[in-house]
DNA sequence: TGCTCATTTCG
DNA sequence: GAAATGAGC
């Protein structure tokens, strides 16, 4: 049996500017791409029809499709990695294998395990940087400490970019040692035990006249001024280097979401407790009270706030809320109802489809006041006033919330005055203690 | 990447 | 009497 390589696609669901699928493909054996349905995630899904299972069943089946263009086939798998790998090497004599880091604490462990169990088989496990700029480890004060606070974080990221620029990997033009197709088929989602859903999914491109209006549009609900590229981001269908270089030059407001996205990676892969811990530890003893009544309301977009409804059933229809939106609903549930932003947290995770683990945590702390470099606990924001300011005319609520001015629709679950009061005086107290 | 309230400023 | 300003939450 000759010898090969194996590269196994993650969160990079794309065959272009790949860096480990390039240096996978330079290596100098045929290279066999792998995905793994992987059983220890999808068997945490509470929902069977999840957005997410259907969208990446239709991405790795557009890749299959890809590589069978280029004479060979994405091998996909459906069980654990550790049985997918066992699997594979009963079936291939493997060299070595090849992936590009993720960094979620059940990758990290799941990669390091793995990679002992590899090596003691004798194959090698190599890992390489792909699915960010800088790494969490690569931008970090004079002292040597990680960033706690974003515009300096930033600073010094915009810095070493400059110095550095952006490398690309032309995996596309190596693609002429693949394994030759084997002809397994990809499991169906019913055999994964899920359902295919409707998505309504945003190109995994963005215009030049996007990114340039993107300052002035992107705080508007009802426009199309967000790039909606997220979801495309999570799972890798778009080259973060291509964005950032389309980004530089053309929109630094944009580009800052983009290392945004990179400083809350940061954090979590330097603090993983954030995960279930406020940031800032003095803000878990606030004293949530956790109405389940309420937060159902919030959940199902019934509080009577028309923003937050609005928002809210953008979400549950589409897997989708607007940016603006998410902070205005965040800030509506823990500081207008002192619900635990864990909660909120919770909700978001199960649906939204562009779901990033570190900067939903990032998000929900920074709302909630407990995070790094977060908004100050006596900022609430007014619902109303949002509104006014961001949906003058009515339109993304009237969208959402078609009953809004009728009397289906239903009275504010709290007064806005009472409960912002309630909450800063709630904060203040908890945060004196010692 | 606020909001509110009180006070001042301006027409 | 509306708009601007500033302090404090």
């Amino acid at each position: 049996m000759a010898k090969i390589n194996i590269f196994w696609h993650r969160r990079d669901l794309r065959g272009h500017d790949n860096t480990g699928l390039q240096y996978a493909l330079t290596a100098g054996l045929p290279v066999l791409p792998v995905f793994i349905f992987d059983t220890n995630i999808l068997d945490e899904l509470e929902d069977r029809k999840d957005p997410r299972i259907t969208f990446i069943h239709d991405q790795v089946t557009r890749l299959n499709t890809y590589y069978r263009e280029h004479g060979g086939a994405l091998d996909v798998y459906h069980g654990t990695p550790h049985q997918a790998f066992e699997a594979i090497l009963e079936n291939y004599e493997v060299n070595g294998v090849f992936t590009n880091r993720d960094y979620e604490p059940y990758a990290t462990a799941r990669d390091s395990a793995l990679e002992n169990s590899m090596k003691a088989k004798g194959v090698d496990f190599f890992t390489f940087k792909d699915q960010v700029i800088f790494e969490a480890g690569e931008i970090l004060t004079k002292e040597g400490e990680p960033y706690k606070v974003f515009t300096p974080y930033k600073n010094r990221w915009l810095e070493k970019f400059n110095q550095l620029g952006v490398s690309k990997h032309d995996s596309e033009a190596n693609l002429k040692t693949l394994v030759p197709a084997r002809g397994r088929e990809i499991p169906s989602l019913a055999e994964m035990n899920f359902e295919r859903t409707e998505i309504d999914l945003p190109p995994a491109e963005i215009s030049d006249a996007l990114i340039s209006q993107y300052a002035a549009r992107r705080d508007f609900p009802a426009e199309h001024g967000t790039s909606k590229l997220g979801v495309h981001l999570r799972f890798g269908t778009v080259s973060i280097r291509d964005l950032v270089r389309r980004a530089h030059g053309l929109s630094d407001t944009w580009l800052s979401e983009l290392i945004w996205r990179e400083f809350y990676m940061m954090i979590l892969a330097h603090y993983p407790r954030v995960i279930d811990q406020a940031f800032k530890p003095q803000y878990d003893r606030i004293p949530w009270i956790n109405d389940e009544t309420q937060f159902e309301k919030w959940c199902n977009g019934m509080t009577g706030y028309p923003l937050v409804d609005a928002g809210m059933r953008e979400l549950n229809a589409t897997g989708y809320m607007h940016n603006r939106v998410r902070m205005v609903v965040a800030s509506f549930l823990t500081k207008h109802l002192l619900i635990d932003w864990r909660w909120g947290e919770r909700y978001f995770a199960s649906r939204l489809l562009d779901f990033e683990l570190s900067s939903n945590n990032g998000g929900w702390q920074w709302a909630a006041g407990t995070g790094t470099d977060a908004q100050p606990y006596f900022r609430v924001f007014n619902p109303y006033s949002q509104q006014e300011k961001f949906d003058p005319k009515l339109k993304y609520v009237r969208r959402w919330v078609p009953e809004y001015g009728s009397p289906d629709y239903p009275e504010p679950i709290v007064s806005h005055k009472e409960a912002r009061l309630r909450a800063i005086e709630t904060y203040k107290l908890a945060l004196s203690q010692n």
